[in-house]
DNA sequence: CGTTCAGTTGACTAAGGTCAATTCCCGTGG
DNA sequence: CCACGGGAATTGACCTTAGTCAACTGAACG
């Protein structure tokens, strides 16, 4: 677990054996139950995390409405930055929603492995700014699509996470309540 | 105009006189027609503006169709940060909605003013957070609230700005055609 | 005065929300 | 092995709201 996190790093900057050693010192081992919360509303992020096993899902709870906007699994990094970097209160909530296993390090922590590794900074860069992206295109692909191409695309994208999650969670994600969800899937099966 | 921009910065970090005059010199004055594009996606974002007069939105084109998801005014500062510091093709529309007058930095030497400028690194820092922060709240209300709450919220947040753009515009942004927004305009008028 | 263009209104369609009933799936206990 | 229970998913009936297309209104301008 700890190898898929040195091999995510080493994809973009190389590390030497100390270098290894301090990234294994700086990210704590951390499990979450399924449907416990990485990241509560209200709460500041406090920590990035890497998913060595298990999903989560990123949503906005808005008058009792879940809307969930993106998804993380097996060797991403978890984070909602807008609370983390300047450490204010997130509108955002993470949640497990299998048991997961993650590697976690503190914004402390985070600030020695930039320190202490060699091109840390820019790694962290790197990480952010395609976090940044990524939440930036979910976010708008909200906006200029409509619930049944954003299914479909989810059925071209992701047809593993499929697998693994409720026609609820999915139905939020695609925009739209679970009866209408199976609405689309039927309409839309009838096309192929 | 320029001093807009000094007092701008003033709030944040204290310039010396010095440092004046280094900002005098790296923001370049340039204006838009109504109706210029001040970034076109599939260009690459290379300036940070500052608005010293006039109205932009931002948008994102979807088939033929505009999406209009925020809007710069007086003293914002204007950049599509995803293009700009990854230095990659926007995926966004940059567009003057009146004759605009603005005083803009190119990257390099944006760099510049970071290296000689007393807490420049915070200023900026400071700047992209917030247009960040500012930009995913923009996108979020539009996954989470309906067109009717969003015309609401644009009523009591931009009363001004109502007054300076056309009903395509407000539409576009609220999330709905015109003449849906002529309706939602009847339906709330009556609520009162 | 017409012309033009934005904004409004009407009639109709399509799609999602809501509520309730039903079916499907799966595990448990008899 | 089968019957039952419970949660998830589907379906149906009906409502609300946005999209579409077309007609109309009204104000600005020459």
């Amino acid at each position: 677990m700890i190898n898929n996190l040195l091999e995510s790093i080493n994809n973009i900057i190389t590390l030497s054996t100390a270098e290894k050693e301090i990234v294994i010192s700086l990210f704590k081992a951390h499990t979450y139950k399924k449907g416990e919360l990485f990241l509560a509303d209200g709460q500041i992020c406090k920590h990035v995390g890497f998913v060595t096993k298990g999903l989560l899902r990123y949503y906005i709870n808005h008058d009792g409405e879940d809307k969930t906007y993106a998804f993380a699994e097996e060797s991403n990094f978890v984070c909602n930055y807008e609370s983390f970097i300047p450490r204010t209160p997130s509108t955002k909530n993470i949640q497990a929603l299998e048991d997961c296993e993650m590697l976690q390090i503190s914004y402390d922590d985070l600030q020695l492995f930039y320190k202490s590794i060699n091109h840390a900074e820019r790694f962290g860069r790197l990480v952010i700014e395609q976090v940044f992206i990524q939440t930036l295109q979910d976010l708008s692909s909200f906006y200029t699509e409509t619930p049944e191409s954003r299914y479909e695309k989810m059925l071209r994208k992701h047809p593993d996470l499929l697998q693994r999650m409720s026609q609820y969670h999915i139905a939020s994600y695609v925009g739209v309540k679970p009866q209408s969800l199976s609405r689309i899937r039927k309409r839309t099966s009838g096309k192929k």
